[in-house]
DNA sequence: CCCCTGAAGTAATTCGCATTAGCACCTTGA
DNA sequence: TCAAGGTGCTAATGCGAATTACTTCAGGGG
């Protein structure tokens, strides 16, 4: 089936004009200059067998010889359509998608890796990521194990998102700066006149959490509060930044920002006159607040479009450097402001 | 030189294995059955050799030999991602995704198509359409010629929507039946009391379009007012619509329905007391209106999914209906009330 | 001892195309 | 007259996997 049965080959315009297959694939190619040459009767002959037939070849036994089929994997650990996990995964596969096209290949949707505990595996019983390619990760978290796998067997792939190395040899990918783009947001805020900060949030785990948490870090020093989200009520979590004296404080969820801000709102306190509050990164949860934070955008499309660039560069031998880090554009909201004292 | 690095072939698990590269093939197609049987021993052998490496067969290779890759393609008129397309393609994709997913089959996005006018093209030079087993098209509109030649070279696929005959030749498709679902609003309509019905948008074009007229003059008879987009101010559209006594009208388009409820709004009519008014299927649009609009919904998840299903019927040969249209389910909005006088 | 049968596996071929090597037929020039 | 060189074309090969048509070996019956 998905084969017509009279479809036309090489063989047949051949026939038909009296020549043989090399001929008609000679002339096809235009390769007059490099040994053979075809008498200029021959060519229109063949030319003309051909324009009467509509012949075309076919794309795939082309592949064949070229030894790349221009497919490159889309791994993602969920499905990507649902509207829950639309938000997050778009802004990439837009950047993805435009890339692909630019280099004319097409995407291969790993659909199906079947989904464990709400998540799918790229390593299971038939795997078929050497279909692809090579193939584009994208996840807020991928396991190591996997991501060891990969390297180990020399598989060509890109992640989306910086990543630890995988038992210390590196992970290509392409990420976005939440160190600078933290450390730079505390700067801001100690221009305004902050001298006690605080971080809010995992800061640990996937390793955007991590580099965020980090850059905070380098920015503040040490010592300064952090406070994970093991305290999940926002009141209290308030209460705890204010008993330390803390002016600006640094959340990595843009929805426990929200929530805070409307413990703030519920006590009589003002964002920013009150409390200055940084959101680290656009949300990934819709979520509608009125107020326009403070903090950084990250550039999706960009990363998901280099993404592919990269992995294309990677398949044809074309760059050592695996590793890329796009800034991040900070963003000035309404949320950061001088401290009251 | 363009050998993608480290991509396994048969012989290289053949080589591992300390088999030929018969066997292995053999035991990949599970063809014990039939003629050659393999030992389990062997056959255990090879298939470690499998696990370990990941080895998983050249979809072009087998495409060569008329196989079947679990790999459906996916055509798009348009790229999918765009926040711009993403409000009409997101439903159907996620349909389709979800069926993809359990029928354990991989989607391949044909963004190799190179964009031309603002749309692809399924035919161009090197189409790839055979890397996939089969297909399934998206897109209001999708040329005829197309569809023709998709029909005359035998190639599976699939619409979604609705598709006129191509050369007399039927057009395999899961659409919605907007006749129906049109002509029931018009006899709700009708059991309001009204009495004079107008129809407005293209109507013609793409089926869809035309299977919403169809449906209209189904149930009204051929007299009633007809009035396409060519009359663009909303102003003048209802002033016509009024003088002409029609108390009830059929809005293909959302937005133009909201632009002509605006244009009643400020003439101090109010919907549905002095028009009633209904929308022929769910925005494709975003549009923001306070309005709850009286009409259909359209079933776009179980549209992609059934034209999937039905795809893989039609590859397995297992079916021989191969166009479905499933119903619309009528929404009980508050733009349909009876006529003022 | 030889033929036959079944089991287990392999060599050879195929798909459609691009490419390489090489063949047969001219001209030349000496 | 013959090697040298050019011209115009074709046979053969390979890409990776599936399939067909063998081969090889063991055991059993006559």
């Amino acid at each position: 089936m998905g084969q017509a049965p009279g479809r036309l080959t090489q063989r047949d315009i051949a026939r038909l004009a009296g020549v043989s297959q090399t001929t008609v694939s000679l002339v096809l190619n235009n390769r007059g200059d490099a040994g053979a040459r075809i008498a200029p009767e021959t060519r229109d002959r063949v030319l003309r067998v051909i324009r009467d037939t509509g012949y075309a070849a076919d794309p795939l036994a082309r592949r064949m010889l070229k030894q790349l089929n221009q497919i490159l994997g889309v791994f993602t650990y969920e499905p990507v359509f649902p509207s829950t996990s639309a938000d997050f995964y778009h802004p990439f596969l837009r950047g993805i998608e435009e890339s692909a096209e630019r280099s004319g290949c097409d995407l291969l949707l790993f659909t199906s890796a079947p989904v464990r505990d709400g998540q799918r595996r790229i390593f299971h019983e038939n795997n078929r990521l050497r279909v692809a390619d090579g193939c584009v990760l994208l996840g807020r978290e991928i396991p190591s194990a996997e991501l060891s796998r990969l390297v180990a067997e020399g598989y060509p792939f890109v992640c989306v998102g910086r990543r630890d190395d995988a038992d210390g040899r590196p992970v290509p990918y392409v990420g976005a700066d939440y160190v600078n783009a933290t450390a730079q947001l505390v700067d801001r805020a100690r221009a305004c006149g902050h001298r006690r900060f605080a971080f809010v949030g995992p800061g640990t785990g996937a390793e955007s959490s991590a580099d965020r948490l980090a850059g905070f870090r380098r920015a503040v020093g040490t010592e300064a509060p952090f406070l994970s989200v093991g305290t999940p009520d926002p009141a209290e979590r308030l209460a705890r930044l204010l008993e330390a004296g803390v002016t600006a404080v640094f959340v990595e969820v843009e929805a426990e920002a929200v929530a805070l801000a409307a413990a703030a709102a519920s006590q009589g306190l003002s964002v920013p006159r009150d409390l200055s509050m940084v959101t680290l990164g656009d949300p990934t949860i819709p979520v509608d607040s009125s107020l326009d934070f403070t903090g950084f955008h990250i550039p999706r499309p960009q990363m998901g479009q280099q993404a592919v660039e990269l992995l294309v560069d990677v398949l044809h031998g074309q760059t050592s450097v695996t590793q890329r880090l796009l800034g991040c554009e900070l963003t000035h909201g309404e949320t950061l402001g001088p401290p009251a004292s």
